[in-house]
RNA sequence: GCUGCUGUAGCUCAGAGGUAGAGCACUCCCUUGGUAAGGGAGAGGUCGAGAGUUCGAUUCUCUCCAGCAGCACCA
């Protein structure tokens, strides 16, 4: 037989017999090696260690020292582990599939009876034991018939539809282990043993579609996490209790910021510390945009159907607005209106009134619109996904030469912003051209060339999302991620070639003829409940002063100090400052403790030694001493730092 | 919307077929204490809503509403 060569990571070559398998080059090298190893790559791609070698190839045995692979495989082999102990325990269960994702697996069941999440520890101690057995993994190519025979033997259906759906010509893999079999791509561990049995843990149980589609059956879907070893399970379960902490429900409670009640799903109730909070972001934003040249306006909430159906809405995005219809008993006239779901058919109203001239343009026309929208009742989530909110909206009518200009000057925008508000990073998705348009081509490459180019012109990163724009023009999507590792679509900005035209807005060019002009909407922070519930995660609660809802807290050590406590509240409140002065018959450490639990970010605490010095005692949230100061530094110290960025 | 789970005091949660309990918070009293909980007393609940079973339901059953996890959705 003729041998092959393989190219070993550091180099080296070393010749085999053709037939030779991964396993038994390892053995060759060492002992040890072969003891230790898990799986190999060929020609970089990640095999069983009983491939069989068959060409000249780069080789790589992996160890669980190779991170990326062991996790892989250990991860893969847990969602094998858990169907093969769910399938034991119960054996009616039919399998599906079970993937690696981040941190975990999880494998989708079919089962009539719901597991619960007592089960999960009955199936995570079957999973341990069939660790132990140390079971041999087995690998073996199926033909396509032998394959449905079995799974129709074994009555597994969505095994049987899995077949049907790999390529003609693909193999098929089955694997085992003990009697257990499963049909999976691979690669997989050399033994059940190899799956440390203390670095994994069953998390959830949740309901999930077949194949991600709506029509079809719901199955069982539970989750797991599995790490190399016991600590890194315990550091993962400590990283998810801290992102639990900073949820910003939890926050938005302990911090008295706002509510949302049974009788308004999805609407949100502020609270004046909230509002402070909302307010200070708005106020911030109304002054970058200004500056920006835009100008702000204001329009209808309840707007007659008649809109909607001119701007599309209607016929397209009926199922997800509020409709309101007037009580026949006090109307005239039975009209039908809906809650704005979107800004857009109302500034073109704005724009609409009088002629407009191409020196108009562009207009940028801005509205913190407040919008309604019905969100399916299982979609809603804290701030982040609600059914009223309020946009930081705006519409810029140009011409199709001016796309490119003003799609810099708004990723410039948005860049400040983000990083004046904390985002240091944020990604950019070009979306283009989808099968199914409006607009001819010749736009259609005008527009997108004007949007690439502005990035590239700021020399951002972004990627390219082919035939994912909307069907009026191409976008930009900017995705934020959260505390908890979440991502969220925050900014946008999509050009839009179609709702101008529907909506009769025109301008006049320097030829004396009418145009249509492009508008492009946009928002920074898209919705002000969804940014501000991710800037609560994002700080944890410990805004900087400037965002802070309360800033200060005045607190008296003794009574005799109370006097001076609200004279030194005066001199900040003067100063702009958000301070309150806490003189309640409390010892200092409880005030302390609860201000900080409260996360106020400075306390000022004054005993008869401040009184007399006319100082404070000055104490940062977080920091364990304090400093004492005079009252005029301190003042001046606050007020310089509770500045907003743009006014520095 | 779908699957599963949950809904008891302002918050976090316990509880049982015979109309309820803890800690914190709240009110009052004592305490004036120097940087993350001083002590005592008191008040507070139609046990998510409706229907059914039962002598009796907050507890069991059903329906609805809301929340949570995930899936689907987010033109």
């Amino acid at each position: 037989m003729a041998d092959i060569s393989l190219t070993l990571p550091d180099g080296n070559k070393r010749s085999y017999p053709t037939g030779t398998t991964g396993l038994e080059v390892a053995a060759d090298i060492s002992k040890s090696l072969a003891k230790s190893a898990i799986s190999c790559s060929i020609d970089g791609a990640h095999r069983d260690l009983s491939t069989v070698l068959s060409a000249d190839c780069d080789f790589a045995i992996h160890t669980m020292k190779d991170d990326a692979q062991a996790l892989e495989l250990i991860r893969h082999d847990c969602a094998h582990i858990m169907a093969r102990a769910v399938q034991e325990l119960w054996p009616d269960t039919k399998v599906t599939i079970g993937p690696v994702i981040a941190n975990g697996f999880y494998y989708d069941f079919d089962r009539a009876e719901a597991f619960s999440v007592e089960d999960l520890a009955v199936i995570e101690k079957k999973m341990r034991e069939i660790i132990n057995l140390r079971d041999p993994v087995r690998t073996e190519l199926w033909s396509r018939e032998r394959a449905i025979k079995y799974f129709q033997n074994t009555e597994e259906p969505f095994k049987i539809e899995l077949v049907g759906m790999i390529p003609k010509g693909e193999d098929l893999r089955m694997y085992w282990h003990g009697k257990w079999q499963d049909l999976c791509r691979g690669p997989h561990l050399v033994h059940t043993g190899q799956v440390p049995a203390d670095a994994f843990k069953l998390m959830s149980v949740a309901g999930a579609y077949w194949r991600g589609d709506s029509n079809n059956p719901m199955l069982q879907r539970i989750y797991g996490v599995a790490f190399k070893n016991k600590n890194d399970l315990k550091a993962h379960l400590h990283m998810l209790e801290e992102a639990e902490k900073r949820d910003h429900r939890k926050l938005g409670r302990e911090m008295d910021l706002f509510h949302i009640q049974e009788e308004a799903p999805g609407m949100v109730f502020w609270h004046p510390n909230g509002w402070t909070l909302y307010r200070v972001l708005q106020d911030y934003m109304r002054r970058r945009q200004i500056a920006d040249g835009y100008q702000e306006i204001n329009t209808p909430q309840v707007v007659d159907r008649k809109l909607w159906e001119a701007s599309g809405h209607w016929e397209k995005y009926r199922e997800n607005m509020f409709i309101t219809e007037i009580d026949e008993e006090h109307a005239n006239e039975k009209r039908v209106n809906a809650l704005k779901p979107m800004n857009c058919p109302c500034h073109v109203q704005v724009y609409n009134q009088g002629l407009k001239s191409y020196r108009d343009l562009p207009l940028r026309l801005a509205e913190f619109g407040s919008c309604h929208r019905y969100e399916s009742s299982g979609s809603m989530h804290g701030l982040m996904r609600v059914r009223g909110f309020t946009q930081d909206d705006a519409h810029i009518f140009c011409t199709r030469a001016q796309i490119g200009a003003e799609t810099k000057k708004f990723i410039e925008l948005l860049t400040r912003v983000y990083q004046d508000l904390g985002f240091d990073k944020f990604e950019i998705k070009f979306s283009t051209r989808p099968d199914v348009r409006a607009g001819s081509d010749a736009v259609w490459d005008q527009a997108e060339e004007a949007l690439e180019n502005a990035i590239k012109a700021l020399d951002l990163p972004y990627e390219t999302d082919p035939g994912e724009g909307a069907f009026y023009g191409p976008k930009l999507d900017f995705k934020l991620t959260d505390a908890i590792g979440r991502e969220w679509q925050l900014g946008t900005f999509q050009a839009d070639f179609v709702l101008p035209e529907r909506l009769d807005a025109e301008y006049i060019g320097e030829d004396g003829a009418k145009h249509t002009p492009v508008m492009l909407h946009r928002a920074t922070l898209g919705s002000f409940e969804r940014f501000l519930g991710v800037l609560i995660e994002n700080y944890a609660g410990r805004f900087p002063l400037w965002l802070a809802p309360r800033q200060i807290v005045v607190a008296s050590i003794v009574s005799d100090a109370d006097d001076y406590v609200l004279e030194v509240v005066a001199a900040l409140k003067a100063a702009g400052l958000r301070a309150e002065a806490d003189i309640r018959n409390e010892k200092i450490n409880y005030k302390v403790r609860e201000h900080s639990v409260a996360k106020v970010p400075v306390i000022l605490a004054i005993g008869m030694k401040e009184v007399e010095a006319r100082s404070v005692s000055m104490r940062r949230l977080g920091d364990k001493g304090s400093k004492v100061l005079a009252l005029g530094e301190v003042v001046e110290q606050l007020q310089a730092e509770a500045t907003p960025p743009d006014l520095r």
